[in-house]
DNA sequence: GTCTATACCCTGATAGAC
DNA sequence: GTCTATCAGGGTATAGAC
């Protein structure tokens, strides 16, 4: 008996945009509602699926969280490279323009806030991700901040571990406010007013 | 027949007690938990009662929460207030004075920043709470900059709501990451850096 | 790979005794 | 004012057919 030819590709395929189309649709209702709020049958409403559908793909809804999660981190790593490369790495420039591409997308601000927030219990899913994430970016940032220091381009007279502790917690305090009232805090333009406060 | 004479005042500051008592006790788990992750029962068992018991007094989750958040805000008002007039009303100092305080009281810090998250759905119960709360301080802090710049305490080339706007930016995301790491990240240090930059 | 049906737990809230 | 008992609703996850 012949058997039809197995689409072994276009099969994979198939379930590889199954998971991106839930993926989307998890990172949108995590954003509303973040991961305690967010219920398995809103992602799976959002994906056209039912939820043991939606759990064939992943086991449990922690496990989707993290996906989600590690997804966007490699979406965003990507774009920072490419705007430093555009940029001359010139990191103060560089994160400028990822504060004004973040006021594009709130839904997404919306959902690392929240996240964040939820994440400080030690008995969160996220809590281990978000601390690597921060001490991962701290680093980053106080050796891109040295070199801008030596430089000129940066004010020498605050450490750059300092500097960069700093800037994290504005671009983070002006989300709150910028998610809480969009029309009245203009986000990017008060990033900008304390990027000026760091140039030497 | 003699009636035993009712304990009225007695018994009125006995149901005072048990109130404040269960406060006290939410105020510890919502921060813990945020209010979605709270339960009744946690707050119940944190107050020695039961769930009933604690149904008792408050008719509901969401009242309870909004309790909790009114008396914390009247409580730190007075503790402001008090800072202002022991300060000669120099708000910068005062408000170092504040994040000092702050770094004492991680659970309460904890509180406001998850529910501050949580409340930006706007089917928050909390919601218009924290709206309110944060025009109001801004305006106070408006009004309090102008008043240090035209003293020449604070620098003029920057407009007072931008200055206010920075400042609760800043004090919003240091609490963010201290509550992370809170052996690696000085609060008040990194805020009294901040409040540098800010003077004249 | 997706469905229907359902088990089973958790949670907020109520009824009513004491 | 606090308890025991209980309900109704919603939530994650599983079983098993197609």
């Amino acid at each position: 008996m012949k058997q039809s030819p197995t689409p072994r590709r276009t099969q994979a395929e198939r379930t590889r945009a199954s998971r991106e189309k839930i993926i989307r649709s998890a990172t949108e209702t995590f954003a509303q509602k973040g991961f305690r709020g967010a219920k398995m049958a809103d992602i799976a409403k959002a994906a056209n699926l039912t939820e043991p559908g939606l759990l064939h793909h992943f086991p449990s809804k922690t496990h989707l969280l993290m996906e989600v999660l590690k997804e966007r981190d490699r979406i965003d790593s990507e774009r920072m490279r490419a705007t430093l490369q555009q940029n001359g790495n010139h990191l103060l420039e560089a994160s400028i323009e990822l504060v004004e591409h973040n006021q594009t997308v709130p839904g997404l601000v919306q959902l690392f806030n929240l996240l964040l927030a939820e994440s400080i219990s030690a008995d969160h899913p996220a809590h281990e991700f978000f601390i690597e994430r921060y001490q991962r970016e701290r680093e980053h940032w106080v050796q891109a901040i040295t070199q801008a220091q030596q430089n000129g381009e940066v004010r020498a007279d605050i450490s750059a571990e300092t500097l960069a502790i700093l800037t994290f917690a504005m671009m983070d305090g002006l989300q709150v406010q910028w998610l809480m009232e969009p029309e009245k805090i203009d986000m990017s333009e008060l990033y900008r007013v304390m990027m000026e406060m760091l140039r030497a």
